[in-house]
DNA sequence: GTCTATAGGTAGATAGAC
DNA sequence: GTCTATCTACCTATAGAC
């Protein structure tokens, strides 16, 4: 609290003042980055869009928003090993939640089709998202393990984007050659 | 300390008479854990085989080494984003690190003769990294969203090392169907 | 609203008896 | 080695002057 305060160039009880405790401090500014988030992940998410352009969008645009809060996803594994239970009930109360079921629906359906592999969705589900979230929360360490600093390696993750697309593609296709969609 | 200390049946002072501070009895439990993790991931990394087939490896070792210590990526991911610089440091010093150079360079031998597609071998290496280890991160989460309890959500992640393998391959080979190596 | 001073409580660490 | 009692430091939160 001091710390905070010396940045905001006002002292501790003025804090106290305004945001009572330093829980209902952190909870305000961690639930509005976190609202922010999960609003736009619930959009793409909603989305009625062909499966791999749909895909295409959930990691070019999960990748943009940890780029602009690399921050964040420290905070949310955090939460997530401190107080998974109630993180959890306060997502599922969010009015705009990332909701995955469609997603999930419309893996099945192009699987079943045979228009992609026959995989099962769940556990697709799950890569795309570990595809996207974990050099971020790897970041601290691969970052001062390749030397470079946090700009550098928010490029690096801007890049990584074709990758993921094209790595997904491929696995998912029946030729398994990427195509333009 | 006093939970500790409750828990062993113990008193403060004695704990503290073992382990002398708080940190030191933290970095000795951590690092024990941390060692044998990384130990294990040097050998995998290190041994001579053929890249597809090493690849299974790693996906199966780092699978079984969370599974049994599924609250360790919570800690590691703790001191990443606390103790980066120290964190870092210290694994660099460890004599049995793991070393991703030659997987690297496996990968980029491979794209070269065109027995693979021609990938980004520092983002295939970290795609393989990514859906090892978030899921493990993510299980507070996770686990909670599909009701379920932890044996059964480690049990999940032990069948998803067929369809993370299954991914790499489809991704990787040129004629994109999973072959038997 | 904004500050200073301080109360209240917690937790790591130590002293000293046994 | 093991315990109890206590010291010390720190930090959240509040009281009260301005």
């Amino acid at each position: 609290m001091q710390e905070i305060a010396d940045r905001a160039g006002i002292n501790k009880g003025l804090l106290h003042y305004y945001f009572r405790s330093k829980e209902a401090l952190f909870k305000m500014i961690f639930r509005e980055a976190f609202t922010r988030f999960s609003k736009i992940l619930h959009t793409v998410l909603s989305e009625d869009r062909p499966l791999l352009e749909k895909i295409d969008r959930i990691v070019d645009e999960y990748t943009d928003l940890l780029c602009q809060n690399p921050a964040l996803p420290g905070f949310i594994v955090n939460e997530l090993h401190t107080n998974a239970d109630q993180f959890v009930a306060e997502i599922m109360q969010l009015p705009e939640r990332p909701d995955p079921s469609r997603l999930i629906l419309q893996l099945h359906i192009e699987g079943q089709a045979g228009r992609i592999r026959a995989v099962d969705p769940f556990q697709t589900m799950l890569s795309i998202l570990s595809l996207c979230a974990f050099p971020f929360i790897a970041r601290p360490m691969l970052q001062r393990m390749v030397h470079i600093d946090q700009e550098t390696y928010l490029e690096l993750m801007r890049q990584r984007t074709h990758a993921v697309k094209d790595f997904i593609r491929t696995a998912l296709l029946p030729g398994g050659q990427p195509s333009e969609l």
